[in-house]
DNA sequence: CGGCATCCGAGTAGATACTG
DNA sequence: CAGTATCTACTCGGATGCCG
């Protein structure tokens, strides 16, 4: 079940595209093949999506309102990818010297850039959604009948 | 450093598109708030970008010449991430009964579809390289000298 | 309240050797 | 050639406890 058609035109224009990005550097290194890597990798795991998501619907979060919003995250991950968020510059955190102690988080300009694209990735997410349920099923069927072929 | 300007007006355009997207479940389930996890998180790592990108540049690879292209893939990953992929419906497998056998990859349809995707990532990311990296040393730099400050 | 330090268990990656 | 099998090493996430 392909949803949409690609046509052989689009494909060598996005090849095009690929190479023009990339065809003059050294192939052998990944890093430079793939700047999505170093700049995004930090960003890109479920955690900081999350986030970054929450922040985009949230103008300003607290700790423990980002910890009960992003359901299931364990303190220490939670201030280990707020730290890396704001050393990347996604976000800003302020703390307000009063008892007990306000922090608060919010999304820079760059974070809201960032946002930007999520939310692009994420309607493809689901616009997909069901494309590659449909696909890992088929796929899950044929390998539990390819093991039975092999227990005869 | 932040390169472009974000309108208020563009922020609460975006706050209500994730409202639109979001609202309605129940956010308690990190699963239904990113369908980007379940959906993607099979093909967001490192690996799983590039190989895409690299059939993207390609229209057909063997596996030895994915390995060699992805560089420092080990075999096992290689394979996993293939059998990943080629569950999700984002690659074709293609054996051919030769002697030796010979088995090529090449992206599906869908696969092309989600590779325009990440090459929007990859841009946005390349753009932003200098932005990040630059947060980035300022943040260790404050660090540092915060640790200092502890020193002393 | 908002974290940081510490420990532990599970899963994952990588290297190497081997097979149809 | 295209993988699988196996073992080791390491990272990651979760739980807990402590502190300003």
């Amino acid at each position: 079940m392909e949803i949409e058609t690609i046509t052989d035109n689009q494909k060598v224009k996005v090849a095009r595209k690929l190479k023009n990005m990339f065809g003059h550097i050294n192939l052998k290194d990944p890093t430079l093949i793939c700047p999505i890597r170093d700049v995004m990798a930090l960003a890109s795991d479920k955690w900081s999506i999350l986030i970054v998501l929450y922040l985009g619907y949230f103008p300003v979060l607290r700790f423990n309102e980002l910890k009960k919003n992003v359901y299931g995250i364990s303190n220490k991950v939670l201030s280990e990818r707020l730290k890396h968020l704001e050393g990347d510059g996604y976000l800003k955190r302020t703390m307000y010297a009063e008892m007990p102690v306000r922090v608060e988080y919010k999304l820079t300009n760059f974070g809201h850039s960032y946002l930007q694209k999520l939310i692009e990735l994420t309607e493809w997410a689901q616009t997909h959604k069901d494309c590659v349920i449909s696909n890992r099923t088929k796929f899950h069927g044929s390998l539990e009948n390819q093991e039975l072929e092999n227990q005869l």
